[in-house]
This record gives structure tokens, sequence and C-alpha cells, in this order.
DNA sequence: AACCACCGTTCCGTAAACGGAACGCCGTGG
DNA sequence: CCACGGCGTTCCGTTTACGGAACGGTGGTT
């Protein structure tokens, strides 16, 4: 599963196994074994690999924890990074919301908030009951305690980066 | 150094090596030579032992120092994402602002537009003649295209997400 | 003292992750 | 048509991370 982060940042970027492996300065039989998952990895393989695909290697680890990805009908989120500090754990994600149908998501426990910023295309999103509206370069946010929905508005894909913050209980 | 880490885990644990080792199903060949940095651990070797320090992988995971980063006196930012689409290109960082002096950076182009997201601690930040401030889970937002500043409120660090959103010219 | 339990390191044979080279496959072009 | 280059996979010899067993060191008990 890790393999298919790496494979599919590699084809998001484009480039091939053999000028990746090149790249990094592994065999291609390495990185063959690992995006396939015949492979265990060493820390030192992985890295050199997630550092020529320009992401911390926190990006390809899947956390048991947390919920890596979040799919939907519509929403498709990966995590790009998980912090955690004395008051609160967050998770950033890239989001991609798909034209068409919009998804509802259900209620997170209270205190915990959600914070988007708009990449691409237009967003709706927030409270089923009161949901607002972004475009490129725009910001919601608002309080996940109660069921809430996002939307792509218009037949455009939407790209945003998806902030929940859960505070310490 | 992430021997390091995993040795401070456990010694906060109050544990010892074998003991570690046993509870992990790891030799203690192993578990020696991983927090002593003599051996190249494997993911599996990794997550057998973090797993039984009760921490995610991350936690232990140096920071990719060879990912791009951006000093200053008081702020380090390093990026976690870059995203071109039709009308903008935008820069993810994650931003740490160290308390003390802050830090003014000049004027980007017009058009440009910066996004930060506060994760913990106080952050004063925006147009060099009138920052604004906000604490945990907090949101700014402004126009870059005239000097800004960044600076810590109080002496604890500060943890953000920044966005750079570049119009396209 | 001797004994014991446990500590962390080192030694060593085995298993497996490694890189290089070969392989079959598929578009391009002479 | 048949080279030719690049693709991803597989084969194979080398390197090395692995666990078990020894080792010396330390503190507690008799």
């Amino acid at each position: 599963m890790i393999g298919a982060r790496v494979r599919g940042l590699r084809e998001e970027k484009g480039i091939s196994l053999s000028a990746l492996a090149r790249l990094a300065g592994v065999g291609k039989a390495t990185l063959s074994g690992l995006e396939n998952g015949t492979r265990n990895p060493t820390l030192e393989t992985l890295y050199a690999v997630t550092a020529q695909l320009g992401v911390p290697l926190t990006a390809v680890l899947a956390e048991p924890a947390a919920a890596p990805t979040v799919h939907g009908a519509a929403v498709h989120a990966t995590v790009l990074e998980v912090f955690t500090d004395a008051d609160a754990t967050y998770e950033l994600y890239r989001m991609r919301v798909s034209p068409g149908t919009g998804q509802l998501s259900p209620a997170h426990q209270p205190g915990v908030t959600e914070h988007v910023t708009v990449f691409s295309g237009v967003l709706r999103a927030g409270p089923a009951d009161a949901p607002s509206t972004a475009a490129a370069g725009g910001y919601l946010r608002w309080d996940s305690d109660v069921p809430h929905s996002y939307a792509a508005v218009g037949d455009e894909e939407v790209t945003a980066s998806l902030l929940l913050r859960y505070p310490r209980r």
C-alpha cells in the first residue's frame, strides 16, 4: 500500500520507473519491488525515492491511527502531514472534489474545526444546513461537530487544502 | 538521529533495550544497532519498535532535510507541495516562527496573496503597517504586494501552514 | 566473597534487500 | 520489414540487516 502511494506520486509527476530509479540512485529492481510491495525497503531506500518525488517521508507512510485517505462519492483526500502539539492534533490534506453529486460527511467530535483553502475551481462546503462558497484563493472555516457537505460548483474539479484540527480531550 | 529519538522515547517510558526488543519481537542486536545508528533499518523493523513505544512512525522520522527550505532570522519554512493550475501557482509550506525578533519580508508581485493557518502558538503577521494576530486554529490572509512581517507573540514557537498564491501573469 | 539477574554490546550464520544485467514488450523510424 | 530506444519485470551475485547466542559490566542478595 505504501508502494501504491509511491507509484501514484510518481505517475502524478509523469515520470517513468526507470527515470525515478536513476534520479534516486537506486536500482530499478529495488524500485519495482518497492512499488509492487514485494520488498520491505530500508529507510535509506525509501528516503532516496521520496526525496526525488519532492514529498516528505510521511506522505507515503500509512498511519494506522488516523485515516490516511478519505474516499467518498465526490471527495478524495490524501494526507500531506500530521502534526500534534500540546493542545491539538492537526491533519493537513490535499483534497479534490469532483463536479456533479456533492458529498455529505457525518459530524466529528465537538470542538473539531475544518479549514479549507481553495486552489482551483469553486467549492461550496460547510455545515450541511448553511454551507459557504469559495473560489480559487478563497478560504472557508467551520465547526465540524455537525454533518457537513462538500460540493464543486460548476463542472470544474476543485483542488484545495484541508486542515482538520482535533483539540486534545 | 532517528536512533536518538527512539532511544529518547524508550528511556522516557523507562523501559530497557532488552525489554523493548522482546516486546517488539526484534533482536537485541537489531535494536542496539538501530539506536546507535550503525544500521539502516527496514520499515518493518522500525514499525515494530515504534508501535510498542505507542508512537506513530512519523514521531521518529527526521524532517526531510533535503526538502527545499526557506530560512530567515525568525522564520523557517519547508515546501510541502507546489501546485499549478490555469489561473495561478500555489506553494504550500509548513512554517515555524521562533519567538523573539520578528522577520520582515519584501513585497511580492502584485496579486500575490498569502494564507496562513496557525497550528500552535500565537502569530502576528500581515502587511508591515497593519499586521493581524491569530492563535492556534486561526487564519490570516493578506495581499503580499507590500512588505510584510511575521512574528511569534509570547515566547512559544509558532507552527503554521502557509499558502502562497501567485496569479498567472 | 560467590551467585544471580539483567543490562547493552559484539560476534556470527542466515535471510533478504540491494544494484546491475538480462529479458520480453511496445511504439518509432529508417 | 527490422533495428532501436525506453519501458517495467525478473534473474542473480553481492551486500547487509536480521535474530540468537555469547560476552563483559553492574547492582542486589545471601
